[in-house]
DNA sequence: GCCAAATGCTTGGCCAGCCAACTATTCATG
DNA sequence: CATGAATAGTTGGCTGGCCAAGCATTTGGC
């Protein structure tokens, strides 16, 4: 009987689906939100990186190019802050920038530890295409969702991340 | 003057917040709300991954195992369906949870080609703490929403899903 | 019945991302 | 001024996840 039948442990669970599963109490599906999120995580993610392919980056990299970009030369410390992700993989993901020839890296003159990071003239030249791949991103992520439906997708995300940076 | 200034490139940037930018023309912010969703996924991620260490686990690898509790014993080819991720991954992640012996792994009767995988009894004994965690996360993420929230966000949710499997 | 096409899975190679441990520098405090 | 604490960055090690290439088996078409 190797098909698709449900576990045979729990010999008690009852085929009424109003009844509350006795193993673990949830509210509708257990954890109905958390694995809508992995998933759309997952697709965007890809999607992303379908996209950027043609542009030589891998997903994420885009990431730390538009807030340099956007904020100009950084040390790496302050690009940690603003991208929230860890010191190593900042540090690694530089130095595959910088052999891909799209950013530099000096050292800071007022602080001996801290490196400095800025585009080079290729990354800089990466700034319009890049742009215009985030938007269709945006694009195919929100099709066919009214305005109202982006603000409410908005604001929930928002809060979203409060409570999940908040720990 | 390596303080926070923006790039001096584009001489041209007009300090009028309300004039489009020239480079790229984005609605609001650009790509507003696909950075938001990086941000959430990434920190509910993390979020999920201090909750599985203590229970051995790696985010990601408790999806399957949760699949395996709800449908049984499947072919790898039919967790790759039901997980939507890539072969390789599934391989390999099965590799680690039979060497950690949370799954058994056997060959098929039927095809010669398929690998059917199940849980242990040690994986089974995982089955209700990872519902906990679960639970934990759910209730972290979703804090301070309105029923109608989580409803709102549980429904724009599928929306970007489609949006973002159909291609 | 035979051979190409499809399916199931594995391996190699790459990247993001995490934690832990470490070095070098700066800062704060007595 | 000296010493410990905080900060900046790096490296090692591990995982999830992807793509591309490859092998074994099954299936479909002739």
């Amino acid at each position: 009987m190797p098909g698709p039948t449900p576990p045979p442990t729990d010999p008690d669970a009852s085929p009424a689906p109003t009844t509350p599963s006795p193993a673990v109490a949830c509210g509708m599906e257990c954890g109905e939100i958390s694995h809508a999120i992995s998933r759309v995580a997952r697709s965007h993610r890809v999607t992303a990186g379908q996209l950027l392919r043609r542009l030589g980056l891998y997903p994420g990299q885009e990431l730390l190019m538009m807030r340099l970009w956007e904020v100009g030369p950084q040390r790496q410390s302050e690009l940690i802050k603003l991208l929230g992700i860890d010191a190593s993989t900042v540090t690694r993901m530089v130095q595959r920038l910088e052999q891909a020839g799209l950013v530099s890296r000096r050292p800071s003159p007022d602080d001996r530890r801290a490196v400095l990071v800025e585009t080079t003239a290729a990354g800089e030249a990466l700034r319009a295409e890049v742009g215009q791949v985030w938007q269709e991103l945006e694009d195919r992520t929100l099709a066919g969702l009214t305005d109202d439906d982006r603000r409410d997708l908005a604001r929930l995300l928002s809060l979203l991340e409060r409570n999940l940076t908040a720990g």
